[in-house]
Formats: C-alpha cells, structure tokens, sequence
RNA sequence: GCUUCUUUAGCUCAGUUGGUUAGAGCAUCUGACUGUUAAUCAGAGGGUCCCUGGUUCGAGCCCAGGAAGGAGCGCCA
C-alpha cells in the first residue's frame, strides 16, 4: 500500500478505509497513542494501538524520535482532543531512536530555548516551532515568485561571482584559487591577481541591482531572488553574512510607481501567508502570545503576529519624505526630552531609535520615507530637482525596522558620470552599466528585500537566526 | 567593532557571609496504571560548577586573563 501524507489523511475523507502513514514519533502516550508527525503539517496524526494483543518488542522500539510505519484503519476518534486517528494494524520500524542519545537532543519532549535549539540546527527542523517556520519560509519563497510571475516579470539570474566593487552596499568576501600561503606577487610586493583564475579580483556579490538594471532595461520587469553576502562584522539579532536578496527592477517605472509595487508586493505576502499558513500561523501566534506574558506590559506588543500581517494587508503604508520625518523627530516628546541618544538634524542618517520612534509611536504602521539627502545614499540614485535630495525610498516595519530600500536610479548620462566622480567611482569600472544610459536610457526604478527579514515579519520570530536553516553569521559557519 | 548581561545535571534554573555529602522542575530509566492530549503515581540513575591561573586552612561563590552565547548599538537588507 501506498504511503499518504498525514496532511492529506487530515484534509481527505479516507474514514473507514485502510491506510498507510510513515513519519517520526512525536509521543507515545500510556502505551497506547502514538503521535506522528510526516512534515507535511504542524498537526500530528494519532495512532492508537491495543497494546493487550501487540507484539510487545515491537511496541518498545516505538520511541521519540524514531522512524515507523504505520498500517490501520482511519476512524472518528473516541477522544476529544482530535477528530480523526487511525486504529493500528501494524507497525514497521523504519529507523530507530535510542531514549538516552534523544535525550541529548532538541528532540527531548519539553520545551527548549531558541538558542539550544540553534546549537543543534541540524535537528530543530523536528520541532514545532521550525517545521512551522520553514513552511513558511517555503510559502513566501513561492509567493515572491507567483506575485512577480502573475505580473509578467522575469525571473533574473544575477552572477553570485562578481569582480565589480562599485555597489559600495559592504565588505565583501574574496574568492581567489591562489595559494594563500605563497600567492604570486606583483613587482611591487603585492598579491597578482592576473594570475587567478579569473585574471583578476572577485568578490562574492553583494547585491544584484546593478545587473538586474541591465536586464530591465530589455525585458521590461525583472527580479532577482537569490543569496548575497556581507563581509560586515555584524552582530545583531537582524543580520547575517550569507542572506537572500529579492530585487526588482522596473523599466518606466518613477518612485511613486516603485512605492506602489513595493506596497502590492508587501501585502500580497502578507495575504498569501494569512490564506495558506493557517495551521503554522495559528501555531507560531500562540507561542508568541504565550512567551508575550511572561513579558512587562510595556514591552508587549500591541497587535498579535496574525493582526500585523492583517494591519500590512488591509492598511496603506504611511508615505512621508525625509524633510517631513525630520521635522515629526524635531517635534516628538523624546526629542524635548533629550531621550534620543544621536542627534536630530536635516542632513542625518536616521538612526534604529528615530525610526523605531516613527514607526512604533507617532504613526503605528509601516511607514514609506522618501528623498533622502544625496550625501548619504547610493551614487546610482535619481537625484531631485532641489539638487540636496534623491529619489530614494526605505520602507520601516515595526520590530523589524529597515525591510526593503529602493530608488529610482539615475537614468541621466551626464548627472550619473558626475556622481561617479563625486563617489570616487572609476567610469571604467562601471562602463556596462553607463553603456545603458548611452544607448535609449529611460526612467527605471526597483527595490531590495531582506528575504530573512521578510519571513521574520511573518512567523514572529525576532531573531534572523531562527528564519534561516543554517546562519552564516561571523564566527559562525557550523553545519 | 563597541556596550552590557550570562555560563552549575540532557534542558531551564536556584545555590545564603567563602565552610562538611552542590539542589529543584522538566527530561531519561525501572515499576504501577491504562482513552491519553505537556498523561498520572512511586522509585532510581545522572555533575570537568565554561577554561587557565591566583588569593585562602578552605572557592560554585572573591580576583585576573581567556572562550562561548544572548541583548543593545554601529554598518545594512
């Protein structure tokens, strides 16, 4: 007989008929219920065995953790606790479990704190809580992909190996097949790269704009979904040196058009998590609930994990530009109060606390700010007609704080050669990518998602580690 | 990179002013019970008190250095 995932025993109508589930046991109750969970959803399926008139050998190798199958009649269950079980006909040990090595493991039956789960990254896919995660992060995987497909984008592959330097977003990782011990040296005692493989320096990509620009700039809309890597020495609950990247780029596209595809995308996630998690979610909001009252009212949030993505769903993000945001801090409470710790004037990069301020207190929602000064960001940014600003937009989610940061870039040949120079940017590094602008340059716009941080918005879970299998982070590259 | 907190049983933690044999809950094992839902009841086993050095008659506790982890900040997505 043919194996049926327990999710679909749970969803069908197979009452009555004989079948075959294979899984890991989750619990084995008064030697009589067996809990099986296949990962194919959150819920267990309970097996219930007349253990009077069963081969008592068998029954003991029926542990946490082991692999069986199990072969019975599925009927309407006796107990209250779950409508449907399946009266066991006979087990088949698939793989055992010894009690005293499980006992060591995420897999012991209680309740285990997020960083020993993490030590043991490699078996925290058998809990409740990652199961639910990694679904999840499955479901907004495919839901960045259907929302972009279903609107006629291409999906892009950008190179993961790149010698271009120039996106300036961080520290990079080198990529050399040279000797370190003994590299080949130039005349002037310097490591020659023309002699590795690629006949000059690469690095591991940080970002896939500046291609996924080229790529637009033909086929119309494209993204690119895929890892990028930071060198930076980040050690936060937000970052990661190895992450995955969505970056759309749109062809005509100005910054009020770009803020629309980023608003529809946002609440499409959020939308297609809510309609098809619902068992993971309902999972993962009552834990957060739970872990939320053993917390001090004040720091409890306001809104349950299943009520922020309703509030990103039905709700229009709050658009303001950074002028207006400055002038909300200069007359915000904790600014009379000299409670913010860096200062608040025009021309300042926003810090954690300023947007933490907007987004949590003086709005309540996901906030959009646009036309940031020139100075402080990208070189490939539209610059204003005021000539101070660019055509820059961040979006702030509360916990979370920066999710997606996007432009319109600079379309003008000449203005884009002049921010080159002002960056101390070669043009021959970069004559692809201005080649663009020579040859029927047009409007074009596009933004980048934390991937990571999209799927800790939606599972709840605070820490970046958590929403990912296996976290590079520094110091860190275990499994 | 900076600030700060933590490190004691498989896990989560308690451990008084420095004093004899280091404790609890959960987990595990054994037995009892058997329609359980974090099952229940009884009993048992389980310790490099993170590492190195120092102070002391005596260190889980005090001091110095180191390591690992968390939180926050900076950089950013």
């Amino acid at each position: 007989m043919k194996r049926i995932k327990i999710a679909d025993v749970l969803s069908g109508s197979l009452v009555g008929d004989p079948i075959v589930v294979k899984g890991w046991v989750r619990a084995f109750r008064a030697n009589r219920f067996i809990q099986l969970n296949d990962g194919s959803t959150i819920k267990n399926i309970q097996a219930v065995v007349d253990f009077e008139n069963f081969d008592e050998h068998t029954l003991k190798r029926v542990t946490i953790g082991s692999a069986i199958a199990i072969t019975g009649k599925l009927v309407e269950s006796q107990g209250s606790g779950q409508a449907l079980e399946i009266q066991v006909e006979r087990i088949d040990i698939i793989g055992e479990a010894h009690p005293d090595d499980i006992q060591k493991t995420v897999m012991q039956p209680k309740r285990h704190s997020l960083e020993f789960l993490r030590e043991q990254a490699h078996l925290r896919f058998r809990t409740n809580t990652f199961g639910a995660v990694f679904r999840i992060r499955h479901a907004v995987s495919y839901a960045i992909h259907k929302f972009f497909n279903d609107r006629g984008f291409y999906y892009l592959h950008t190179p993961i190996i790149t010698g271009s330097d120039a996106e300036g977003a961080g520290e990079m990782f080198r990529v050399s097949t040279l000797d370190p011990k003994n590299p080949p040296l130039t005349d002037d005692g310097n490591v020659d790269y023309s002699q590795d493989f690629f006949g000059k320096q690469v690095n591991l990509t940080v970002s896939g704009q500046l291609e996924a620009e080229l790529g637009a700039l033909a086929l119309g809309q494209v993204y690119t979904f895929g890892p990028t890597f930071r060198a930076e020495n980040s050690n936060t609950s937000r970052h990661l040196a190895e992450f995955w990247m969505i970056e759309p780029e749109v062809a005509f596209n100005d910054l009020t058009d770009n803020m629309d595809l980023t608003e529809d995308f946002l609440r499409y996630i959020a939308d297609y998590v809510l309609t098809n998690c619902e068992d993971d979610l309902a999972f993962l909001n009552e834990r957060e609930q739970k872990e939320q009252q053993s917390k001090p009212k004040n720091e409890r949030s306001e809104l349950s994990l299943i009520e922020r993505l309703e509030f990103v769903r039905d709700n229009a993000f709050k658009r303001i530009t950074y002028t207006e945001a400055i002038d909300y801090l200069l007359r915000s409470r904790p600014y009379k109060k000299n409670q913010f710790k860096f200062d608040v004037q025009w021309g300042i990069d926003l810090q954690s606390e300023h947007e933490r301020y907007l987004v949590e207190r003086e709005f309540q929602s996901p906030v959009i700010i646009t036309d940031y000064p020139a100075s402080i960001k990208a070189f490939y940014m539209r610059q204003n007609d005021d000539g101070k600003t660019v055509a820059a937009m961040d979006v702030l989610f509360p916990g979370i704080g920066e999710i997606v940061g996007g432009s319109q870039r600079e379309e003008r040949l000449d203005v884009l050669k002049a921010k080159c120079a002002d960056f101390d940017i070669p043009e021959e590094e970069l004559w692809w990518y201005l080649d663009t602008r020579r040859f029927g340059t047009v409007p074009h716009a596009g933004f980048g998602l934390g991937f990571e941080r999209m799927v800790m918005f939606a599972t709840g879970m605070t820490n970046i580690r958590d929403v990912i299998p296996f976290p590079r982070t520094p110091q860190n590259a275990e499994f």
